[in-house]
DNA sequence: CTGCATCCAGTTCGATACTG
DNA sequence: CAGTATCGAACTGGATGCAG
């Protein structure tokens, strides 16, 4: 049985919808790959990198930048040569988990479909 | 007790992660939001826009052309004048519907707490 | 190793005008 | 009512070089 959830006394801070609002963070292009990956261990920056085929260094530092801003992650740096930087979820972006979760749940079994469609729409 | 999904097999279509894929289905600026309200009911075209604070005419036409195009939504044009066009979630749209809803749900939780670490690492 | 600064091309998007 | 067409502004993102 579900509940609608009611949201005519949610205060918007700019955005129209709460669904907007958690889009806007994880709706970053490489973003919820990030969280993916972050979700099972810390990660230095290097390992991101190679972890996220086709991120450019400097998409990757801006997304990250972002990701803490929020509060969503944590950056420990390291004070040694060379440089150590280590990125891990905070208790706050462990929230989001059940999201992501559920998100690599749906691309896995239903990315082949999409393609279809693609490919069907295409034709026409 | 959660199991981890292994995703070692996961046949790619271009996309480096299954989270990315699905992404790429919601992640449009209005998508999500547009998702969320089809969820209750089949809208006409301006029902959607005035649900949609913010959209234009054109991101509106173009979201939607998107989603009809990976299968999510279906589109009903009644031949008569003036024109009438109602957009619903198609079966395979409906699959998503457990998503938008976690984001909804943690987006009605979670919005003020986004705010203030913005405002605090703008202090900064 | 982990970034930041700069430049530049490509893309997106809003505003506006027009159509069946 | 439900779009399409066009134009320019704004933003995004890659390549490169430099730095602590």
């Amino acid at each position: 049985m579900e509940t609608r959830i009611d949201i005519s006394n949610w205060d918007s801070h700019g955005y129209s919808c709460p669904v907007e609002a958690t889009l806007d963070i994880i709706g970053g292009k490489w973003k919820s790959v990030i969280l993916y990956h972050l979700t099972y261990q810390e990660l230095r920056f290097n390992e991101l990198k190679r972890l996220v085929p086709g991120v450019t260094q400097r998409m990757l530092t801006l997304q990250l930048r972002e990701l803490e801003k929020d509060g969503i992650i944590h950056r420990e740096v390291y004070k040694q040569v060379p440089p150590k930087v280590e990125y891990s979820l905070t208790d706050f972006g462990r929230t989001l988990t059940p999201i992501i979760q559920l998100m690599l749940k749906w691309g896995v079994e239903n990315t082949d479909k999409i393609v279809q469609h693609r490919e069907q729409a295409e034709a026409e």
